[in-house]
This record gives structure tokens, sequence and C-alpha cells, in this order.
DNA sequence: CGTTTAATTGAAAGCAGTCAAACTATGTGG
DNA sequence: CCACATAGTTTGACTGCTTTCAATTAAACG
């Protein structure tokens, strides 16, 4: 947790560590990948459907999500990227981008050129099994979205929500036993849930009303993370981070 | 298009190489992995969640899904299955199958060991992009999926899926002008669409009586592809079939 | 401070769900 | 070849969760 001298690309490779055990060849490799950093302000774009993808970026401070537009503006957050989340690596081998990437809050990016990426890639099997399991772990979670939009109302569905987002901020270190703050409003967390900022309030309300959360502002924590939990139907398989815990004990 | 002395192996490689060129010593890798072929009946389950994975699927005939189970018993299905698609690509480097994959007609599946098909990965780059493509794109799908189901009416999420199977049929040569059966029944429909079977069977009839599509028992056919794609919003971007047939194309 | 954005609340409307029943197709055994 | 059973489709009436519309309050920001 020495900061300032750190490379940006620490945080590629951290989390590519914890996905697979790295030799220090491969780690050189990271940190002698070409990166800049991009200081980017709320609601930025990062990438936009239909442009041919030409870098990748990792999030370094700051919360993003993608999103998807239907013709009748109708927005659809399909995915929220936290602290390491590589934001792009779902086009890396795509000649089209299929969906948009945004800021919700004020963030910091790491960009590599995607070239470089994929050399990486192509020569260095750990780092390219590293890629492929953030990959695979992203599409579980969105079968979990489906899951959740399709088949919870509108409780279950934010329950389980704040239950998945509790746990990977936690797995960043992000969240405490004193919960967290979500980064989003709440017409957000209605486009993520498929409902609308009305009800994702007065939902949030009868969920703080049953003594299950608390809310202080944006700050979310749990009464009974229990209880929660049930509410949401969450089983956390889906996020698979007992490989990443596995992995981190490993290169620890 | 010879048939009976075809190697099963053949399903794989040529949709890997729909997906990347691959060289004579890639294809014959591929031809050379240890596989075995099962009859399954309609109904059978592929794979189990919370199993760990040991070998890889691909379809040789028939359809399939992807499902996942609520604790109350409501069924999602996240994710439909064609002729060529593997199945458990999505946990190749997960250490437990976070989904059902579940035949949805009588099939045939061409099943390698996981432990080769990483083997060939790791050693032969453009087969680990060819597998990388096909991941990435299934998970595109789910992404649109979340964007249908979440943002989209019974109207048009119905007609959203007919697009999508029309395409993704026609381009593995199993639908043409005449339209596609569709094999499923309308509670899996249903299943896939969050509807009941009721409203589908409701939806399907007004799309029907509007005069967009016909239906004979369950073939669909299109009186105005047009039209269905209006009412789908939809747009293709999403399936990344223009990489495929670029590839192909390039491997004729 | 004034202005904008976000959160909150109430009342009414609507899309899809639920429940129940009839109808059709398919298949099986006698 | 028919009677019966089973699975799937179709239809109607009613209910309800969520949306829509509208207005108010609170918070954030320059």
């Amino acid at each position: 947790m020495t900061d300032l001298s750190i490379s940006p690309l620490m945080i590629l490779a951290r989390r590519l560590q914890a996905q697979a055990p790295l030799s220090h060849d491969d780690l050189a490799a990271i940190l002698a990948l070409p990166a800049t950093v991009r200081k980017l302000r709320p609601a930025a774009y990062i990438l936009r459907e239909g442009e041919p993808p030409t870098y990748c970026a990792i999030l370094k401070s700051g919360f993003a999500m993608r999103q998807k537009l239907t013709q009748e503006g109708a927005r659809q957050i399909v995915a929220l990227n936290i602290l390491g989340d590589p934001l792009d690596c779902q086009t890396l081998y795509l000649d089209a981008v299929d969906h948009n990437a945004q800021t919700l809050t004020a963030a910091e990016v790491v960009t590599v050129p995607r070239a470089a990426i994929q050399q990486l890639i192509e020569h260095r099997p750990a780092i390219a099994h590293a890629v492929f399991v953030n990959v695979l772990i992203e599409a579980s979670i969105s079968r979990e979205w489906l899951v959740n939009i399709g088949r919870r109302d509108a409780r279950g569905r934010l329950a389980h929500l704040l239950c998945e987002f509790a746990m990977r901020m936690e797995a960043q270190g992000l969240a405490g036993p004193d919960g967290y703050e979500i980064p989003m409003t709440q017409e957000q967390l209605g486009d993520a849930l498929s409902l609308t900022s009305v009800h994702v309030n007065r939902t949030l309300r009868a969920l703080e009303a049953e003594g299950v959360i608390r809310r202080t502002g944006r700050r979310i924590s749990f009464e009974s993370r229990t209880q929660v939990e049930r509410i949401a139907d969450f089983s956390p398989l889906y996020l698979h981070l007992d490989a990443s815990r596995q992995a981190e004990r490993i290169s620890a």
C-alpha cells in the first residue's frame, strides 16, 4: 500500500495476480506495458457502442458502469465496475464495441493499447489465463443479473444488488463492517435493476423500515446481513471469489 | 458437407475457424483431441450448477439452453445454444459451474476433456483467440438479453428473441426464407423472456394477428422481417456475426 | 443564496401475472 | 383403430406490482 511512486500498472498486475499465479517475468512484462493515466469526470464516456476498440482501460479509482440504450431512449445498465476492473476486455478480440462504458463518479483510468495486451496474452499463458478468468467472471455476473432482473421482485432485486456490491467492495478492501457508499443515484439504480427511480426509492425505504438495512445519504450498511441475503436469495458462488482468494493466498 | 465419415471434432473446428483463421497444424491439433459423442434426450442435464467442470461439450445436433433457478423455484433461461455452440467454455478456467445446461430437444454432444482444451489454448494462440471470441460473443449476447428483459415490453421482447434466433439459425444454415422451427414450448419461451406462458401465448397471437409473423405449430416465419425488427428494436451488432463471416470467407 | 439535481411522497393507470378451464395435439396401450 | 392419458396451447376474468404523472422536500453546488 505504498502509493505515490507506484506504477499505475500495479493495479492491473494485482488484479491479474488475483486470478492466476504469475511469474516474475509475467509481472515484469505487465509493468513494462505502455500505459497512460486519464482523469475522468462523472458521466464521462470511456467506450462508445459501435466504435472500433483500440485500447484497454483499467479502473484505478472511482466507479464506472456499462450501459446500452434502446431506440426509445431507455437505458439499461448491464454491469458495474470498481477498482481494478478492466473495462474493455469484453471486446478484446471483437471488431466493434457493443455497449457503452461510462464513469459513475470522478475516476482515474489506466489506458493500455489493445495490441499490447493482445501480445502479452499471446506470449504469456499465465496472463492469458488470468484475463480469461476476468472475462468469465464478468459473464457469470451478467447471467446472475439476468436472473435478478427476470425473476425477482423489486425488493429481492434491490437487496441482491446491495449484497453483490457489498461483497465485491469488500473483496477490494473498499467496504468494511460499516458498509459502503453506493456510487449511484436512485435513478441509476433503477437503470441497473429495471425499475423506476420512484420504485427504487420506495423499495429502499421499505427495506429500511423493515429494519434490515440502514442508510445515511448514499451510505448503505446492513442491520442484518443474513436477512438481506435471504431476501435477495443471494448465493455468492457466481462471483467466483474463491478462485481469486486462493490465487491471492498463493501469490502472497 | 460430406457427413458420415466426418469426425465429430469437425463441428468444433468449423466453429473456431469461423472466429479466427487457423493453420493446418491448428486444425490437426483440434482433430486429434480425445472426443466422445453422447446422445441426449430432451431436458437432459449437460452441466449442473455447483459441480466442478471437467469436460467441454460442443453441440453437434439439437438445441440446448443454460438456466438458473431461484430459491423459490423460478427458472430463468440465460442463453440458448444451437449447432456448434460450445456449452461450457463459460467455465473453462473457473472452479465451479455457476449455471445449469440442459437440452431443449434430443441432441448430440461432443465431449472433450477440459484439460485437453486448456492445453490446446495454451500452446496455440490462434485457437486461444478463437475460443476467446466465442466467449466474448456469448457475453455480448447476455448483455443484450439484459436490455431485452429489462427495457422492452412483452411484444418487443418476444420479437427480439425471434429475430435473434432467426439470425443465429441462418448463420448456421439451419433457417432459410421459410423461417424456422423454434425448439421450445411457450413456457420455455416465457422462462427465457421473463414472461408467463400465458402472456407469451397472447403476445405470439398478437404478433400473428398484426400480420408480421406466421406460425404453423412451432414453425415461425416472418411476414415482414423489417417490421418485426422494428418492433424488436433489433440491431444485430451485438451478435458480432461480421467477424465470423469475415473469418469464414478467409478460410473458405 | 439562488439554482439545479436528487430524493420523497401520493394518487391513478396499466401491463403482465394468477387462477381456472377448455381445447388441441401427440402418443400409448389395448 | 380407438380410448385414454399427457403435455402443450388457447382463452377469459380478475388481481396486483410497478409505472406514470405530478408535486414537494432535501441536498449539492457554483
